[in-house]
DNA sequence: GCTCTATCTCGAACATCATTCAAGTTCGAG
DNA sequence: CTCGAACTTGAATGATGTTCGAGATAGAGC
């Protein structure tokens, strides 16, 4: 029967070896890239044979989404507990925004995972929105933004903030441009030159290490 | 020999064949998308063996973008030839920006070339971008826009305006929103809402029609 | 016109995976 | 203890990008 009392041994080997596949995924997806990691050596790692990934995940692809949003998730949880301190609504926006980045361009592990922007943008828009359409729309209350379409103004921005990370991953700009970065996208969301430059510039508390487990080899 | 007088018959067919391949890869890339475009199906309708293709292109990603700077430039040009005609330089860039982002939502056979987001974003950054860089800093030094680098700033618009073509492609928002996003990206180069807004909605001149061939079958 | 060779072309064969599926295994209710 | 539903397995499958050796071609030199 599906469900006995609490949860059965079934049930917590199969929460087990969902997780042990996000995590194993992870795992090989950003030390080769997602393309060229292989479903093989994901579930050898996840110690699964080669088909349970398929009773976990429909696709290659759908397992690279959960992986990815399992970063994201817990990349926006991490900010979430610098921001909550913060008055300024706007410097919440501009406080996230700038974490992405750097967060997308300081780990190598991140790097292999932007080869599929689509993906990473869309993930984060999905796990980032909840919170960052908020700080949006709250910065336009308070008058400090002007844009009138939160939802539309983080869509487009996800998508430059993957634009901005490859960018400077490809070392096509040097790591000192992500200042930049940050500045065109507060002026994306309504905000002039002059307090946009004035609000990346200021300082910003570190963020607590993330919180992934690696996977025991 | 290498290049007899003027050209051989070599060369000529040589031209010949990279032509019917950007082509051909056109023709089937549009219609099935890149993905499920096989090489088989474009040798055959470029009327050459599968091998040869190797000759002219050392993967299909590498005709992929080929065939995606193609269109690209081919748009860039007809941009270019309505915009050189406007005297405000800020009008010449939002006139860029959304006729990219109605081409590329409107034609059927663009939007199956947008499932690799990086590929068209890059692609626009090199086709586009000589224009557009120019008109960001033309527009700049006319004081109508505030960025500094135009580099950065159109390299993060490209990317973002693949995302809100695919939003508005995926349905996600309604082709009414690419009047917003424009918005936005010229919010973006450093305008005040105020004058996005007017200058989004500016009367625009039609563009020339595509002036890409199509293969025959 | 003929020959010879560098170059191009061909497409069958290859290698690589994502994905499927039939057979075996495990667990827990009765 | 017994039985069957649900899960796991990994070898087989199929699709497709890419390679490679044999064959075709064109043009230079005579």
């Amino acid at each position: 029967m599906l469900q006995s009392k609490s949860k059965g041994r079934v049930a917590l080997r199969q929460e087990r070896n969902r997780e042990a596949l996000v995590q194993a995924g992870y795992s090989v997806m950003s030390e080769k890239g997602i393309d060229a990691a292989t479903m093989q050596e994901i579930a050898e790692r996840a110690d699964v044979g080669a088909g349970t990934v398929y009773s976990y995940f429909r696709s290659k692809d759908e397992l690279a989404v959960s992986v990815i949003e399992r970063v994201m998730h817990d990349l926006a949880v991490r900010i979430e507990q610098v921001t909550n301190t913060f008055s300024d609504p706007a410097q919440v926006y501009a406080y996230g925004v700038r974490a992405v980045i750097e967060a997308a361009t300081g780990d190598m592990r991140w790097r292999q995972l932007l080869t599929r922007p689509e993906v990473i943008a869309e993930a984060m828009f999905r796990c980032h929105g909840p919170f960052a359409i908020r700080d949006l729309e709250n910065a336009a209350r308070a008058g400090r933004f002007t844009l009138t379409d939160a939802r539309l103004g983080f869509k487009i921005a996800c998508y430059a903030i993957v634009g901005a990370s490859l960018a400077v991953v490809q070392q096509e700009f040097p790591a000192a441009s992500i200042g930049a970065a940050v500045v065109r996208l507060l002026c994306m969301a309504g905000l002039s030159e002059r307090d946009a430059v004035e609000l990346a510039s200021r300082p910003r508390p570190p963020l607590a290490p993330e919180s992934l487990p690696a996977l025991q080899p």
